[in-house]
DNA sequence: TGCTAAACGGAACCAGGTTCCGTATCGTTT
DNA sequence: AAACGATACGGAACCTGGTTCCGTTTAGCA
């Protein structure tokens, strides 16, 4: 099998379109960390140097731009999961690790836990996205951690959209403390002592 | 004194206008039901039967037609603290219980909880007054339960904020369930047990 | 060098919140 | 009862920001 895991039946495409691609790529990560996910569209098109038309073009929704932005990232983060349940001393400290991570990813991004449950049909792909790439990972580690009986089970797309929703809002100079939260969060999962 | 504790220094309001402010409540609430608290201006002013000027006249921002319909609520379930302190079995058990009112009253407001901690500057008024109110009603259970041994410390308004936002986005409809993560997240204060 | 399809730019469009001001109404005064 | 000033009203106009559309440009090939 040929180039597999990276477009297989690719059309050729032309070289300045690419060109413009990775353009906006960059242009749109740069206005996410200046103003969000929700960077006006006519901002990141004039740091790209194109029109508007070409955003939509590669990007049909603003989605598909954010996940194209934090492909990377998302993968990392999916599969630090396996690589911590290894080398940790218990399962339930890898989930408490990897939550961590997670939230440290989430809080990073301004406005992307916003975005990620958005009812908006608009952000469908986006969700669709996390969730494929990361409740593996979740599930994973939680999977080892009610095994070990270390934990009460949950149903990890909960546990997920909780810790993401607990990462909406935070900010550097306000109080409120998302790394906290999905601590005690996690920590409430313990089994037993009741 | 007299009159106190509903408007003292009245400038005396032109009938039309009290009539109005009043349909205006009423038809915002419908709205809030069918369309969430981001119900279009226009849609709630013919509810009404009035034109949209008015409704800025009454209410000069979205948060203050938001905290004037939820009000009572608002108060009611504030009021339930010290109630719910003195009738529980124990300071946590009270605690938890708050929580769980306060999940309730949030996700049967579609989209008040993403509302609550909106960055935006027209929205500060609803959170100082959900703060205002709720703030003191959580100090006061977590202050007992620790006091009592069965918790350990935390921010207030981190938790206030926190089970806030884990409300935000839940819908009968889907798997997530905030009131089961609140749950776990006041499970998770509980002290010692490590 | 010429040709065609792919890609581009940005004006035009649309939706929804906000402002503004000419008009209507209330409540009081004569 | 009539008139008057203050108060409140309505809704068109405006502004912002996303989305679409089409005439023009350009890459890639013959």
């Amino acid at each position: 099998m040929p180039a597999r895991d990276t477009d297989p039946p690719a059309p050729r495409k032309r070289a300045d379109a690419e060109r413009n691609k990775q353009a906006l790529l960059e242009a749109a990560a740069a206005a996410f960390v200046d103003f969000g996910v929700d960077a006006p569209v006519r901002d990141i098109a004039v740091r790209a140097g194109v029109g508007v038309g070409t955003i939509y073009r590669h990007f049909p929704s603003r989605a598909d731009l954010i996940v194209a932005v934090y492909r990377h990232q998302v993968q990392a983060c999916a599969q630090a999961a396996p690589a911590l349940l290894a080398s940790s001393p218990s399962p339930h400290h890898a989930l408490t690790t990897w939550i961590d991570l997670f939230v440290d990813f989430l809080i990073t991004k301004h406005g992307l836990a916003e975005a990620m449950h958005s009812d908006a049909a608009a952000f469908e792909p986006l969700h669709a996205y996390f969730l494929d790439h990361l409740l593996p990972a979740v599930t994973l580690l939680l999977d080892a951690a009610v095994d070990a009986g270390q934990i009460n089970p949950i149903d990890p797309l909960n546990l997920l959209q909780g810790v993401g929703n607990l990462c909406i809002g935070a900010s550097a100079d306000s109080r409120y403390n998302p790394r906290h939260l999905a601590a005690v969060l996690v920590r409430g999962l313990r089994a037993i002592p009741d």
